[in-house]
DNA sequence: CATTGTTGTTTGTATATGCTAATCTCAAAC
DNA sequence: GTTTGAGATTAGCATATACAAACAACAATG
């Protein structure tokens, strides 16, 4: 496993979530995401391609090799105990760890993934509720817009794809839609493409764009608020 | 202060350690210390003299400019809080920080830094004992070859030089001589370049090249191990 | 089937970083 | 003062990363 620069660990980053979040890998979204140009994007692919990174199929679809997904996993690690660490140990508030990380997970060698792991006690999930590699989200987590009227919840896991967006992650804050917390589901009103909660904090709504890309796990009557009151 | 490159980041710390160590900071010896070639430290500097980070001397020596300087003290500040922080917190030997802070010192944001400073009760020596840009060594310090027979001196500080050799200092570690460990000094001689020591745990020699490295403050009589038993 | 729009690719550039080999400069040594 | 040797510089080249503009390929849509 040899040494990759910053920005082909990005690359191979990215396409990790992409994969995990089930969304098609291409080049386009890619450049999307990486903020960079299309002709970046496809040069960067081939040397990737010529390194044994990744593999492109027929309908240009990017997959990581063995050595690609393996690395791409470590990063993954090295960024969600990153966050885990500057939030729980730092004290930055969860919604703007994530920049931070970004620049921690790519200086951080095997032995101080190893001992920052061990003084954090091996955590499972980042601050955002993303589980580690290995780690998977409980088998009954649904999207926020797949919770029905009615249903209280609890948020799990704030998409990936929101993390880039701090100022979103800072009003779901302030409502305290956060990993851990929970609240009601009050309407989805497909006129307003937005979902009507409320918690203990009051009510908030939540467009369908960003409810689609947060997971929460359907909290039974008799335990509601049993966790996080 | 724009953002600069790990690169340039690098070239500033080294003049600014060449600086503190009252070593001519030469291009030569730019290219030494980073393991480079002269061209290409040429053109790095021709870079750096463009962008305001140094000034070049008609006798060819590189000063940082203030700007220069002030990035380098900002570096310095990441770097040896790094160091403090893989020792004191993750518990890697003291011997082994530099080479993994070497790589922290270069992805920290200033919230990350400010709020490291803060957890770790703003640490004023790396655990080799430099101090912070902005702290010094105490008046009464001297070098290793200042020290005489007789003499009972406490370790202040391992010279960043010595710390590229994770093998000698792990030797000195292993003959305590490291800081704030105290030893006597037996005798210095000119034949064998060396000087013989003796603390608590047994004998010890330094070579002279090493002990102009290393920093010491004389122990009185009265006072000896009155800090490390 | 022709049009259009999205995506991928090529072309032509640019910058930062690196190298070797050759050359230049200058001070120190003879 | 001429030589020599260290150090600086130039020339020539390579790679990774980036861009815009032009173009190709192909699917979707009318």
């Amino acid at each position: 496993m040899t040494e990759h620069s910053k920005v082909i660990e990005e690359y191979l980053l990215t396409l990790y979530k992409l994969n995990r979040a089930g969304e098609p890998a291409k080049a386009v979204i890619l450049a999307k995401r990486l903020d960079t140009s299309p002709p970046t994007v496809h040069a960067t692919i081939l040397r990737m391609q010529r390194d044994g990174l990744v593999n492109v199929t027929k309908s240009k679809e990017l997959t990581l090799t063995k050595e690609g997904q393996s690395i791409a996993e470590d990063i993954a690690y090295r960024h969600n105990l990153s966050e885990y660490f500057l939030c729980n140990t730092l004290g930055i508030p969860w919604y703007e760890v994530h920049q931070h990380a970004h620049l921690l997970e790519h200086a951080m060698t095997p032995i101080v993934v190893e001992k920052l792991a061990e003084f954090l006690d091996k955590p499972e999930f980042c601050p955002h509720g993303t589980p580690m590699p290995g780690t998977e989200l409980p088998e009954n987590t649904i999207t926020h817009m797949e919770a029905q009227p009615g249903m209280t919840v609890e948020v799990a896991m704030i998409g990936e794809v929101l993390e880039d967006s701090v100022d979103l992650m800072k009003i779901l804050h302030e409502h305290k839609v956060m990993p851990g917390k929970q609240h009601k589901v009050i309407e989805k009103t497909e006129v307003m493409r937005s979902i009507l909660l409320e918690s203990k904090d009051g009510p908030s709504s939540l467009p369908f764009h960003v409810a689609e890309k947060i997971f929460v796990i359907e909290i039974p009557k008799d335990k509601k608020h049993s966790i996080q009151p």
